[in-house]
DNA sequence: CTTCATGCAAAACATTTGCAGCTGG
DNA sequence: CCAGCTGCAAATGTTTTGCATGAAG
């Protein structure tokens, strides 16, 4: 027979965010769901729109309201990382819901998050500089991506 | 007889905005003008509400219609640096037009922009691991100023 | 069963746009 | 003079909200 428990870690990072829905005692809805398994499993910060489409393709009567919603519930328990841009683009990262540098593509709009080490050194020294006291941080390098500085020698 | 160069830091800030505006055949009226010496002396990054308001107190007619038309041609003549916000509380920076690290106070909004010479570092370190080309960035550091640490200590 | 979630439509809100009249150079 | 700017109001586009209905637990 096989295993139940989480095996990949999109399944994995499903279970964890079932958790907190389960630990806070809010309801498991089959949208809710749907919109659950994008996030965990989505690798390219999918917009509120990007989700909406891809929930309607199972549950067409689904509405943006309730995707707005759900994004707000997983804001309020920490299981998303919402990147709000100015002109309302705004892209969800349901894979590490905590602040970390993105590069974003000016042209493709692509979206990556690398492992960076020297966030701790430029946090420590704004801090020794300014005397805030952070919580949180928002690092944003824009440009084009390797795939788009192809095209665009052509 | 006094020396009509500028001589103030402020003066001289509103001095580049001004050769850019001519140089380009733009139009100096007199909203205009105000709007620019707004944001060549202030240091507390405002918003355009906070400009509106005080262009008000000179030209009661202003439509904030002209501010946001100011700031755009400001944008684009790369003199002012837009701070936006995905709430909409968007804030201007007319003393360092380029980008640099910001701290933001998220009880009163103070917002510094201390000197910092670690950027480079994850700028080369970002670049390094997703491959991409940037042109610019945004890095802004949330949390509380030391005033506000004080009053919420009480 | 009771409470919470959904779906629809209306509201909210900052920003942009169209246009007639005005004015800087 | 006249191209570009102003001010007003309407339009835009995303996110939020109110409420009646429906379903999770």
């Amino acid at each position: 027979m096989k295993n139940h428990h989480p095996v990949t870690p999109k399944e994995e990072r499903l279970a964890q965010i079932l958790a907190k829905i389960k630990g806070r005692d809010f309801r498991l809805t089959p949208q809710r769901l749907a919109i659950l398994n994008i996030l965990a499993a989505s690798e390219d910060h999918p917009s509120v729109d990007d989700i909406y489409k891809e929930v309607r393709n199972r549950f067409p009567t689904t509405s943006i309201a309730t995707v707005y919603k759900t994004i707000a519930l997983l804001k309020e328990l920490n299981e998303v990382l919402e990147l709000g841009f100015p002109d309302g683009s705004n892209r969800y990262d349901g894979h590490r819901p905590y602040p970390h540098p993105h590069a974003i593509c000016t042209r493709c709009r692509k979206i990556m998050d690398p492992e960076i080490s020297s966030v701790d050194e430029l946090s420590e020294e704004m801090k020794k500089k300014t005397g805030y006291s952070f919580s949180f941080h928002r690092l944003d390098f824009f440009g084009l991506c390797p795939e788009c500085q192809k095209n665009s020698r052509k």
